[in-house]
DNA sequence: ACCTGAACACCGTTCAAGT
DNA sequence: ACCTGAACACCGTTCAAGT
């Protein structure tokens, strides 16, 4: 059951890989070059992430928290829609950037059986919380699937960013939403 | 300057070898099995379609017509707001289905460059007309932009989708239309 | 002018051998 | 218990030789 201190630390160096590959190409990862940036042998890679997307998912885990944690505290806002326009605009802001790895997210929040789904049920719940505050107050729309909602966003084409990083389609959904 | 018999003969057999492993596979095509169903060599297809894209792009050739053509008939439709949402839930509703069809669709759309973005060019140009329509009658918001809308749509998740293949998604985002 | 398929390259994945 | 890298397989792409 004790995780040798070296598997720790590659898991690290695995990690620190991963990003470093992800945030400099806008295209795609060959998943063999995470080991070689590494300076690991590919089985080692595959030892710690099966496949890409449980990379992706333990590479997504820090942002998932932080929103997770804004949820809670949005939960005290004094206006309920307010507070969930607040949260969907961070959400969308959240650079995911890397072009592939923003719509790759998109299919895997829904996809429930995906690493990455899994890795953001308490996200997912937080932000449901939300929404439910804001239906119930009569200001949001009930038939509102929100695996669905955060997918569409997560994959709202990269292409055409206002400068703060936000999507202009996103007022549109916004708006959408309202009851 | 002439086409010989035999080129304009393979090409439509790879046309349809495209087309039946793109409805068959719910996930991704190989590309090279196109060349292998159809009986040919690799040389030939990459001859007739130098990306995978192009072939998409093909396939796709005949949807986008249809809708052109649509989108043309509604122009003098009575109400404009309604033949902009009638448009969408057909355009919606094409089975783009195949998976990953859908995606690759929507992001070729955002893209300019792309084979698949050309080739629907008339489409968007038939759709812009029927939304500007809306817009000068003040029902439709003007802050839209045709090919993200699109986009975004060709690309809504696939999974939670009604018996007729429209995605309940979509009202929101012809709520979020609305002037 | 077009077609073919061998040949090369790249990348994902596995696993026997090592520590 | 974990790491390594050779080995295999698959697929994309090119191109010299053929018709």
């Amino acid at each position: 059951m004790a995780v040798r201190a070296d598997a720790l630390r590659n898991r690290e160096t695995l990690l620190a890989a991963g990003r470093a590959l992800l945030s400099r190409e806008s295209a795609e990862i060959a998943f063999e070059d995470v080991a070689a940036t590494a300076g690991l042998g590919k089985g080692t890679l595959y030892r710690h992430f099966p496949t890409r997307e449980h990379l992706v998912a333990a590479l997504l885990q820090e942002r998932f928290d932080a929103l997770t944690t804004d949820a809670e505290f949005l939960l005290g806002a004094d206006y309920p829609l307010d507070a969930v326009e607040h949260w969907l605009r961070t959400y969308d802001r959240y650079p995911v950037s890397a072009r592939g790895l923003s719509a790759r997210f998109g299919e895997a929040l829904a996809d429930r059986e995906s690493a990455v789904s899994t890795a953001c049920v308490p996200m997912k719940q937080g932000f449901a919380a939300l929404l439910a505050r804001a239906q119930e107050a009569g200001l949001a729309r009930r038939d509102i699937d929100v695996a669905e909602l955060l997918a569409v966003i997560a994959s709202l084409p990269r292409l055409s960013r206002d400068e703060d990083g936000s999507s202009p389609f996103l007022d549109v959904i916004l708006r959408g939403i309202r009851a």
